[in-house]
DNA sequence: CGGCTACTTGAATACTTTCAATCCGCGTGG
DNA sequence: CCACGCGGATTGAAAGTATTCAAGTAGCCG
């Protein structure tokens, strides 16, 4: 299945900014192939050299570091839209791997060499800027839940800053998404043994602000949720460029 | 003391990259003046707009965040060189705030719109993304740090990076750094408890690994540090752009 | 010599993890 | 159809780790 970037149905969303017809045409050079892969699968892994770039087109996906010792940090979620291996493409190397969560389908972007294209457009590089630099607060909140957060903030301030990508993203409405995390997962993004993670989940269960069933996130009680979460809700980027 | 930026002293270390004729005057046409602050003195504030876009020329700062509930993280340190409020420059407003550690001098890069400046010169562009491309590797560090790191391994993180990163701009030699970090910003940026850092510290100093004392870090055993710490040190950025 | 700020220590409490089982749903092969 | 095996989810108890509260100490500057 090739999806030409003419077609992407991501493209139209209004949280992606109109390409004008030049620059349309320019990142339609630049993809190569679209692939899919199952659930489980590394689509690039720490230290690779020269690897592809890619745009998630459908499923989830996140970033993840291994450590020494054998544990995992997961950095964040990738959603569909989000770019994969820029790193990879500007430096030449990734330092961090990313998994699929569910069976995805990604853009590959290698047909046209991406500094070429940059230098070109310079719009589509200063977007690419800007959003890295936005992208910079979202890491810095993350930082400041893993250091200063108690674990019921974490866990609520993941399940609310997903959701509310996912709903930008039409992928969720009403109080409901798809979340299809194992434990493990969240224990990992949120820097907590799965064990104590567990009773966290069932205690916002049995508090009756979210609760997480057959890959499915439920809030029951938004409000509650993000004042318990210290959830802001302003992390979210208003408007980027597309790949 | 204003210093023009072809006397810049920063300008000409190993781990710059020289300018073009070109660049360093487009560089110097930005810079609009340079100001001395004292120490504890917030250089950007949170929330601020329209603030200015500067470069740290000497002293440190820390960039942090403030938590609902009087809590603060420190998100990383400022040495001399760093660039602070890009996204002042770029975006219109600043998520966090950078306090200075030390009396600090800085360049104010006020002089010409920043966006203008980068559109003429699409390799200065670039550099900038790449450096944002690189910190995000730092930044995943760090999460991976709070999120699943012991407090030894955290505190001695710190202290390697933070003394590599002095090395690099030959701030330091040796076996000591200056390191005016109080406990309090120690624990704020590891994510402790002020008097859980202060046993941890004592038990370094036992070991014989490294100490803090008088506003210097004396490092006693690298080898033994760097393997507790699981400190890669390949963090570092080889070389980048000076603004 | 106060008065201030930073640092250090002790003890009690609260929080998290580890270890060890148990449970549950699901797909497979008998 | 049902027992079995498997991976994931859940729970209990004990051990370990970190925080809070409360003093107490050291050094510095006016």
């Amino acid at each position: 299945m090739h999806v030409p970037c003419i077609d992407c149905r991501l493209r139209t969303r209004a949280c992606y900014r109109p390409f004008s017809t030049d620059e349309l045409a320019a990142v339609a050079s630049l993809k190569a192939d679209h692939v899919t892969l199952p659930a489980k699968h590394d689509i690039v892994r720490e230290g690779e050299v020269g690897g592809a770039l890619y745009t998630l087109y459908e499923g989830w996906a996140f970033r993840y570091a291994r450590l020494s010792g054998g544990g995992r940090q997961i950095l964040d979620l990738v959603l569909p839209g989000d770019i994969i291996g820029l790193s990879s493409a500007l430096l030449g190397t990734i330092r961090h791997s990313v998994q699929s969560l569910t069976p995805v389908s990604l853009c590959v972007l290698g047909g046209y060499p991406l500094t070429e294209l940059l230098r070109r457009h310079i719009d589509l590089t200063l977007d690419l800027l800007r959003w890295r630099v936005e992208e910079e607060h979202r890491a810095d909140v993350r930082l400041a839940l893993l250091g200063r957060r108690k674990p019921l903030q974490r866990i609520g301030y993941l399940m609310l800053e997903t959701f509310d990508r996912l709903r930008r993203l039409e992928l969720a409405e009403g109080t409901m998404c798809p979340f299809p995390l194992q434990r493990q997962h969240i224990a990992d993004a949120t820097g907590l043994s799965m064990i104590h993670l567990n009773r966290t989940l069932t205690k916002l269960r049995d508090d009756k602000l979210a609760r997480i069933e057959n890959k499915m996130l439920i809030i029951y009680d938004r409000r509650r949720l993000v004042e318990l979460a210290g959830y802001g809700g302003k992390e979210l980027i208003t408007q980027r460029m597309l790949l």
